[in-house]
DNA sequence: TTTTCATTTCGTTTTTTGACGAAATATAAA
DNA sequence: TTTATATTTCGTCAAAAAACGAAATGAAAA
C-alpha cells in the first residue's frame, strides 16, 4: 500500500506526468527537461526525485550531467501497469504532442548550450 | 489530461483507494462506508464526491439512502484500466483484507442502526 | 589542486488539500 | 403539514505540497 501511494501520489501532478510522458522514447538530462517545461532547477530536481522514489524513472550519471529514464526490466507490476496507464491515456493528447514538439527542438540544441541558458535566469 | 488528473488526483489519497477496494465486490450505502472508516460524515461526503467527480463511482438513492458502486459499463478506458491497476495492485494486501473483514460486521447491521451510532458522535 | 558548473538540498513562502462542526438540503415518516 | 434524519454544502483550521532562490555537493576540467 505504502509503495502503491508513493505511484498515485506521484502521479497526481500534470508536472510530473508529462515528465513520464517526455520520457516516453528516449531518456533525457536534467537540463532538457528542465528547459522543456521551464520549471527552475530546483523545482525540476524535486520532481525528478518524487518520480525516482516511487520507481517510475531511474538514473544514470555521465560526464557532468545525469540522465532519467523510465525504468529497465523487471519492472514492478504495479509501476509497470501504471506506465502503461499514464501512455495509453495521453500519449495521443494535445498537451503530449505539443511538448514532444518542443521537445524536438531542445534536442537539436547542445547539452552546454541548454545550461548555459538556465543559469542566464 | 483534465480527466486523467481528476482520476490521479482522486487515487492520491489513501482514503479513497480504500474505499474503491471496499466497493469491489458490492455496492454500499455512505453510512456504511462512513462507519468503515470512522471519518466524519462530511468528509466521507467529500471523498465521495471527489470520486465520483473522477468517474470511478457512481450513485443512486433509495428512500432515505445514498448508494455508491463502481461504474457500471460502459467505462471510459482510463477509468477502467485505473480500477483494474488499484485492485490488482492492492486487492490481496493486509489492509485490503482487514476492512474486508470490518466490513463484514458492518453488512450484518442493518442501516437504521449504522445511522443512529454515527448520530451519536 | 583549484576552478567550474550541473544538480541537489535547504529554508521560506504560497497554494492546495484534508479534516471537522454547523447549517442547509431533501426526502420519508408521523 | 410537521418532524425526523441521511447526506451534502459551507466555513474554518491544520497539515501537506509546490514553487523559488541561495547555498551545498560533487565530479570533471583547467
Amino acid at each position: 500500500m505504502r509503495e502503491f501511494m508513493a505511484i498515485t501520489k506521484a502521479l497526481s501532478d500534470p508536472g510530473r506526468v508529462r515528465i513520464l510522458l517526455a520520457l516516453r522514447r528516449r531518456e533525457l538530462c536534467v537540463c532538457q527537461i528542465t528547459e522543456l517545461f521551464g520549471f527552475a532547477p530546483s523545482t525540476m530536481s524535486k520532481h525528478l526525485s518524487i518520480l525516482h522514489h516511487a520507481g517510475l524513472i531511474q538514473s544514470r550519471k555521465t560526464e557532468r550531467w545525469v540522465h532519467y529514464r523510465l525504468p529497465d526490466p523487471p519492472v514492478p507490476a504495479a509501476v509497470r501497469q501504471a506506465l502503461d496507464w499514464v501512455h495509453r491515456s495521453l500519449a495521443k493528447t494535445a498537451e503530449a504532442k505539443a511538448d514532444t514538439q518542443r521537445l524536438g527542438n531542445i534536442l537539436r540544441m547542445n547539452l552546454k548550450e541548454i545550461c548555459r541558458r538556465q543559469c542566464r535566469r
